[in-house]
DNA sequence: TTTATTTACGTAATCGTTACCGAAAACGAT
DNA sequence: ATCGTTTTCGGTAACGATTACGTAAATAAA
């Protein structure tokens, strides 16, 4: 608290304050060589500028915003990680806010972010239904803001995705292939838009196909595990048991590897399994587990970049953009002939 | 940005500035009906103080910073999880800081973050045996520090961290009870406390039980797979191969069941393995992986308290101290019977 | 030489809040 | 009725930086 401030640095130099500022900003109203040695005593007492005092005055703060719903998983951890290293490089700072799922909390957040803390905002929703006008607002009040994964599928964003309905779709066919009639869909039933277009991947999928679509094998699951353990635990002691399995949402795919376990299914002999998944051990699962994998970190990259390309230019609201970068079929074990 | 401001919300009531701002503090000195006009108005105007002006005037920027080096990995996104939930509680922001295991990232942020912009940091040590000044700087400047999980040994700090020594020493004993007579040990070269910690309980596991030491099968490994990889190659090829295998990190455990798949090793036939790990998947590998459980949300949101407890106290300085949380062993596959 | 222009610095206002202090008004005690 | 206290509010000066503007000196143009 008691660090050195601006003032005492130009007392030092027999200068004025005003000249030791320009020094730091690259002013051209100043003689280089006074600059180098505002420059040189700065290093040397270790004086950087109070940053609450210049995001107040300059109206900037040099930070940006990332609202998520969870981050013990890592897809999103490697969203961050693509986000914070763009950040980085950019001399940006990076504040973090966890929905855990929770509308009312990304409302408060986003609520709170209006009021400058930061100069941009990325964020993956925690349900893509709900009342979207705090949304609208941050774009009327020029705050830039950049969805990655889980978006708003009917407002006009800048949004960064996979080809979700593309990658369901040829989760789908690529079951098929492998000789599954009764192909089961695990999903969330909260309104995400991407859970939407990866099962609209699998309904056409399943037509392309000649496969009849039967509604007792689309689960809509939710955020609670033992619900959705007792789900799948049903629908595969069901009569009409599904010989292939789509999961949307790795979490899904891993409880059904468990109840396959309590049932005594074999995977991938009584039912093969493909899962959405940015799992590292994929590979290492018994069965090892045939993915859908996105490109996380690409995926968070690309989204910060889109927002500094909007701050550096200015820019108060983003045109209405959508960026895909595409997912890798990884098949394995679980998927695979036995 | 151009929000709406204390001076304009006081014009609109009939108020000085100075009393409007009282409102938003709890003071004392206003009278509890205007005060309830104020924020009546406030929150019809959706007014909130700016965060930046609020922060250079107090001298508080109720915003803590997260350094560490990584993020795509359980344990460290399970301790930002309860980091984040104090934090949320408490009203504080959270700055993130991803080193990536350079020290010199390590450094720039501390340096940065003296001049003001937190009021406390969380940080988990790149490297333990650097230079620690920066450390000392930001204590005698009266910036409080946590340190978990990956600390400095020998400076009177904070520090929140697991029961590494017993940890390492419960692991091996279990593979010694296992029947393994040449146990194995995988950890990181660089100069870490808890590597130095578990490794230390291996070796006095291995002494009390009557096995000798054998140098060749304590691995020091590093940052790059693929060097690591081809350590761990090694150690499973040589003469004298080991029947078990302690490892001090999950990264290292997975490598060696990648390994163990390519020579055509059976686990737990010819190597059982222990590793500590956060591992959600751990009981789904092939086969089950045993773990050492680090409770990393525990750790995260006990960190957090340490500091915020320092923080409302408005402690400069906090005085040194080591809590321990302990770990969970979790026998599984890799280090049954078979 | 005179005038115009550029260069390099200083003065002072400003960003939006909060804290210190003084003072009017209201209240109670004597 | 007088005096002291409490309550409640407003004025003003910070907090630490940035920036529009003014200006003297130095340089170039006429």
């Amino acid at each position: 608290m008691e660090g050195i401030t601006i003032k005492q640095l130009a007392k030092q130099l027999n200068l004025s304050v005003s000249t030791v500022s320009k020094a730091f900003q690259d002013s051209y109203d100043i003689n280089p060589q006074t600059r180098e040695r505002v420059l040189a005593l700065a290093k040397e007492l270790n004086y950087e500028p109070n940053p609450y005092a210049s995001s107040l005055r300059k109206q900037k703060s040099r930070t940006i915003a990332i609202i998520l719903p969870e981050i013990a998983n890592n897809f999103f951890a490697l969203a961050i990680r693509g986000i914070e290293s763009v950040a980085q490089e950019k001399g940006f700072h990076v504040l973090i806010y966890l929905t855990h799922e929770d509308h009312a909390k990304e409302m408060a957040f986003i609520q709170h972010l209006f009021h400058g803390r930061v100069d941009g905002v990325l964020m993956s929703l925690t349900d893509g239904n709900q009342a979207h006008s705090h949304i609208e607002q941050l774009q009327q009040k020029g705050l830039p803001i950049v969805f990655f994964d889980r978006i708003y599928e009917n407002l006009p964003t800048v949004n960064v995705t996979t080809n979700d309905f593309e990658s369901g779709y040829a989760a789908t066919r690529h079951l098929a292939q492998q000789g599954c009639r009764r192909i089961a869909h695990l999903y969330l039933s909260k309104n995400l838009s991407i859970a939407n277009r990866r099962k609209a991947g699998y309904l056409q999928a399943l037509k392309d196909h000649g496969l009849p679509l039967d509604e007792e094998l689309i689960i809509p699951c939710t955020d609670d595990p033992t619900h959705n353990y007792s789900l799948i635990g049903k629908l595969l002691q069901s009569p009409a048991r599904p010989d292939g399995l789509f999961s949307s949402f790795e979490k899904l795919a891993l409880l059904t590897y468990q109840a396959c376990e309590a049932l005594q299914l074999s995977i991938p002999r009584d039912l093969r399994i493909i899962s959405f998944s940015n799992l590292e051990t994929a590979p290492l699962l018994n069965p090892s587990l045939s993915t859908i994998t996105q490109p996380a970190f690409e995926i968070g990259k690309k989204a910060a970049s889109l927002l500094f390309t909007a701050l550096e230019k200015g820019v108060q609201s983003l045109p209405s953009e959508d960026v895909v970068i595409n997912s890798i079929l990884d098949i394995r074990n679980s998927s695979g002939r036995f």
